[in-house]
RNA sequence: GCCGAAGUGGCGGAAUGGUAGACGCGGUGGAUUCAAAAUCCACUAUCAGCAAUGAUGUGAGAGUUCGAGUCUCUCCUUCGGCACCA
C-alpha cells in the first residue's frame, strides 16, 4: 500500500495524552484488586514498589522519575500478563529537609509537607505512572505512625534470645531472672554483671530497669552526638563539612562542631547483624549492594576464634520537633511505662527551631514535659522500615495489615517482588528494613525475613556538564518542560533510551528529538496497516516473534534501552521496504510498547483494536501480553561466519543445522575464501552448526 | 590503605567466548521546497587506495584459546563503599 493513503493527524502529544489522563483516572484502570475479590479471581499477586520519596521543597528534576518509570514498565507489563499488580507510592515526609524547609520559610513543617506533596503529585501525574493511588500513605499521618509507634513498642518489649536465635518477650526474660538470674540467660546483651534471683529479687525498680535496657532491643543509652555550641543544637552529620583546615564544622555558618555525649533511644540491630549477613545470600540483588551490606556489618573471626562485628547499633533519636514521638514516659521516679493508647500524636509549638540545648524543641512544650514524654523523637528511618508492609493494607485500623493481605501480596516470593530505587541506600534503609522485618518475623507478623527479594537500582541522571543537577550549577533540567514540549511517552522512552538503568548518565535535551522522532514514527507506522486478509510480509513476521521474546526479557531484566532500539529496528524494517502489516499483528506491536509509552499506545489501540457493536475497546493497558508463537513454516538459511586463522574473511549461507562437510564444501565452492584456504595447510577445522566456521590453517616457510 | 564496579567512534551507548561499534544523537552530501522546518535517500572508527580491497582498532602490557571488548594476571585512570561518621 502507498504510503499517505490513509493519512493519520498529526500526531498531538498534548491532546492525547490530556485525554487518557483523565480516561485512566476515571475509570480507575490502575487499581489493585482487594485480597478477597483477587483471590477469588484466582489472579497472583505482583507487588511492585518503588522507594517511596522524600517530598522534598525543591521539586523534581528529570533524573528523579527515572526509578519510576523503569518500575513502571515492569508494572504495566505484569497487569497485562494477568497479575494482580500493587503498585503504590507514599511519602516519606518526616525528618530534617522537611523540617530545614520550614523552618527557611517561616511555615509548619506540616504545612511544608502538604505543599511538597502537592507538586510531587502533579509533576509525576503528568509522567503517566501507573499508581493504584487510593492505597497512598503518609508517614506523617497519625494513622500511620501509630503503628510505627507500636512496632518501637514491640521491640522495647523484646531482647534477642541467643539459643532460639528470635526475639522473645522480655517478660520471658524477666521470669528467667527471677528464676535462676542472669548466669545462664541465653540473651543478647551488654550487660556485664552476674547477678543471681535473689539478688534480682532485691534490686531496686530503677535498677532493674537499667539492667533491663542492657537486653532491650530498644534501649536507652549514652551515645554521642554532633554538638554545636555556636548555633545551640545538635547537628546530622550531613549538615558537618570539613573546613580547609580539616577541622569539622556546621555547614550553616561554618561554627566549630564538638561530640557531645547525652542519653538516647537506639536499637540493638547488632543482635541480627549474622542473620542479616546470612539473608543476603539469598536475595536477588545487585552484588555491590550485597557487598557494601557485608562490609557494614563486617564480621570478623580472630585467632582464638572470637566472632566480632564491625556494625554499631543503631541510634534511634533525634533532637528535632519533625520526627515520630516516642511512645514512652517517664514517672516521678524515673520508671518508664508505655503509653498504651496509641498514636501518641506530636503537639502543636510555637517554635519548631532547636532549643539551644542538647535536646529537641519538644522540650520546649511545658505539658508535653510534664507528661514525662520524651524529648527525643524517633529518626527518619523509622517510617521507611516497614511502609512496604502498610501498602497491603493501608487503612486498616486495628494492627499494621491484615495477614490475609500480607500473606497474599508478600506469599511466593516471601517479599517484594521488585523494588526499585537508589543505590545510596544501601547501608541505611535497605539494612534498617531487612532488620524490622526479621524482628516482626520472630513475632509473628511477617512469615518471611526479607522484604525485597528482587530489587533493581537506578543510577543518577547528571546535567549536561556530567555534574550531578543542581541549582547551584545551573544545570536542572525539568521534567515539565519535557513533557510540555515533546510529551510524556517522549521523555519516557528517552529516559529508558538513555542507556543502562543502573549507570550514571548526562541528561542531553539535544538528544530528545531521536525519541520524539519515535513516537511520530509509531505514529506514522499506522499507515502500514493492511486488512485481514492480506498477509503480513514474512521478515516483519519474523521480527515481530522475536520481539515479543525480547522485549519481555528486556522488561524482566531492566535493559530498557536495548528494548527501545529493537522497536526502533522493527519500525526501520516496516519503512525501508514500505513492509504491510496486519490490523492484528500491529496491534501485537502497539501492546509491546504500552509500558513504555502508555499515551500513545492507547491512543492507537483505540483506532485498531477490534471494537464490538456495544462498547469500544477498554483500555490498552487492561489487555492481554502477546504470547510468541513458533513458526511453523520460519525456515531460514542460516548465515554462517567464515573465519581463517581467527580473522573474518566471509559468510555462507546453509540450512539450518547443516553438517561441517557440508559447510565445508560450500566455502571451497567461493572462489575468494578458497583461496584463503588454499594459501596454505589446513590443519584445523572449529565449525559450531548455525554460527561459525574457522579453518586452521598453517602457512608454508 | 582495604573492598567493589567500570574504562569501546565526535557524543550516549550495543555486543550468551564467535561479523566490534546495533540503536540513537551529531556531522557531510543529495532529494523535496520560492525558502525554511519537517520528511526521505546515501555516507559517517582510524590509516592507505580512484575503487574493489587491505591493514590497524574496545585504557596499557602479558597470558589462556582455533578465536578475547568479553576469561586470567600485572599496571594506569575514574566512580562507589569502608578507614575519622551510623
Amino acid at each position: 500500500m502507498q504510503k499517505g493513503k490513509k493519512n493519520s493527524p498529526i500526531y498531538d502529544h498534548k491532546k492525547i495524552e490530556s485525554k487518557w489522563q483523565k480516561d485512566w483516572d476515571k475509570n480507575k484502570i490502575y487499581k489493585t484488586l482487594d485480597t478477597q475479590k483477587a483471590k477469588s479471581k484466582k489472579k497472583k499477586p505482583c507487588y511492585v514498589l518503588d522507594m517511596f520519596p522524600y517530598p522534598s521543597g525543591v521539586g523534581l528534576h528529570v533524573g528523579h522519575p527515572r526509578g519510576y518509570i523503569g518500575s513502571d514498565i515492569y508494572a504495566r507489563m505484569k497487569r497485562m500478563q494477568g497479575y494482580n499488580v500493587l503498585h503504590p507510592m507514599g511519602y516519606d515526609a518526616f525528618g530534617l529537609p522537611a523540617e530545614q524547609y520550614a523552618i527557611e520559610h517561616k511555615i509548619h513543617p506540616k504545612k511544608a509537607v502538604e505543599i511538597n506533596v502537592k507538586t510531587f503529585e502533579k509533576q509525576l501525574s503528568i509522567i503517566g505512572l501507573s499508581y493504584d493511588w487510593s492505597r497512598k500513605i503518609n508517614t506523617t499521618d497519625p494513622a500511620y505512625y501509630k503503628w510505627t509507634q507500636w512496632i518501637f513498642l514491640q521491640l522495647f518489649n523484646s531482647y534477642y534470645d541467643t539459643k532460639k536465635n528470635k526475639a522473645c518477650p522480655i517478660k520471658d526474660l524477666i521470669k528467667t531472672f527471677e528464676k535462676q538470674g542472669n548466669k545462664n540467660a541465653f540473651a543478647f546483651s551488654n550487660q556485664k554483671d552476674i547477678f543471681d534471683k535473689n539478688e534480682w529479687k532485691n534490686f531496686t525498680e530503677l535498677k532493674k530497669q537499667n539492667i533491663l535496657m542492657n537486653y532491650r532491643l530498644a534501649y536507652e543509652a549514652e551515645s554521642e552526638v554532633n554538638w554545636c555550641v555556636k548555633l545551640g543544637t545538635v547537628l546530622a552529620n550531613d549538615e558537618i563539612v570539613d573546613d580547609k583546615d580539616g577541622n569539622q564544622v556546621s555547614e550553616r555558618g561554618g561554627y566549630p562542631v564538638e561530640k557531645l555525649k547525652i542519653n538516647q533511644w537506639s536499637m540493638r540491630i547488632t543482635a541480627y547483624a549474622e542473620r542479616l549477613l546470612l539473608g543476603l545470600k539469598d536475595l536477588d540483588w545487585v552484588d555491590s549492594i550485597k557487598e557494601i551490606q557485608k562490609n557494614w556489618i563486617g564480621k570478623e573471626i580472630d585467632l582464638n576464634g572470637k566472632i566480632t562485628f564491625k556494625m554499631h547499633d543503631a541510634i534511634f533519636a533525634r533532637q528535632r520537633y519533625w520526627g515520630e514521638p516516642i511512645p514512652l514516659y517517664r514517672d516521678a521516679n524515673g520508671i518508664i511505662h508505655e503509653v498504651k493508647k496509641l498514636p501518641l500524636e506530636l503537639p502543636s509549638v510555637k517554635s519548631y527551631e532547636p532549643t539551644g540545648r542538647a535536646e529537641g524543641p519538644l522540650a520546649g512544650v511545658a505539658s508535653w514535659v510534664k507528661s514525662g514524654y520524651e524529648t527525643n523523637t524517633m529518626p527518619g528511618w523509622a517510617g521507611s522500615s516497614w511502609y512496604f508492609l502498610r501498602f497491603t493494607d493501608p487503612k486498616n485500623k486495628k494492627e499494621i495489615a491484615n495477614k490475609d493481605n500480607l500473606d497474599y501480596f508478600f506469599g511466593k516470593s516471601g517479599g517484594v517482588d521488585m523494588y526499585v530505587g537508589g543505590a545510596e541506600h544501601a547501608t541505611g534503609h535497605l539494612l534498617y528494613a531487612r532488620f524490622w522485618h526479621k524482628f516482626l518475623q520472630d513475632i509473628g507478623r511477617v512469615k518471611s525475613g526479607e522484604p525485597f527479594k528482587k530489587m533493581k537500582n537506578q543510577g543518577m541522571i547528571g546535567g549536561v556538564d556530567g555534574r550531578k543537577m543542581s541549582k547551584r550549577w545551573g544545570n536542572v533540567v525539568n521534567p515539565d518542560e519535557i513533557v510540555k514540549v515533546y510529551g510524556a511517552d517522549t521523555l519516557r522512552v528517552y529516559t529508558m533510551f538513555l542507556g543502562p538503568f543502573d549507570s550514571h548518565l548526562p541528561w542531553n535535551t539535544e538528544n530528545i528529538m531521536g525519541s520524539r522522532r519515535f513516537i511520530e514514527r509509531v505514529w506514522r507506522a499506522c499507515n502500514h496497516v493492511i486488512n485481514e486478509k492480506k498477509k503480513t510480509n514474512t521478515d516483519v513476521l519474523y521480527y515481530l516473534q522475536d520481539l515479543i521474546k525480547k522485549i519481555e526479557s528486556d522488561i524482566l531484566e531492566f535493559k530498557f534501552n536495548t528494548a527501545v532500539s529493537s522497536f526502533m529496528i522493527f519500525l526501520g524494517l516496516l519503512e525501508e521496504k514500505n513492509y504491510e502489516i496486519t490490523n492484528d499483528d500491529f496491534l501485537i506491536f502497539i501492546k509491546l510498547l504500552a509500558p513504555f509509552a502508555p499515551y500513545v499506545a492507547d491512543e492507537i489501540y483505540q483506532k485498531f483494536s477490534p471494537n464490538t457493536k456495544q462498547q469500544t475497546a477498554k483500555s490498552i493497558h487492561l489487555s492481554d501480553w502477546p504470547k510468541s508463537k513458533k513458526l511453523k513454516d520460519r525456515k531460514m538459511l542460516q548465515k554462517i561466519i567464515v573465519q581463517v586463522n581467527g580473522k573474518l574473511r566471509g559468510f555462507v549461507f546453509v540450512p539450518e543445522f547443516s553438517d561441517e562437510a557440508y559447510v565445508v564444501g560450500q566455502v571451497l565452492h567461493d572462489e575468494k575464501l578458497r583461496n584463503y584456504i588454499e594459501h596454505g595447510v589446513r590443519t584445523r577445522t572449529i565449525y559450531i552448526p548455525n554460527k561459525i566456521i574457522n579453518f586452521v590453517i598453517k602457512i608454508a616457510n
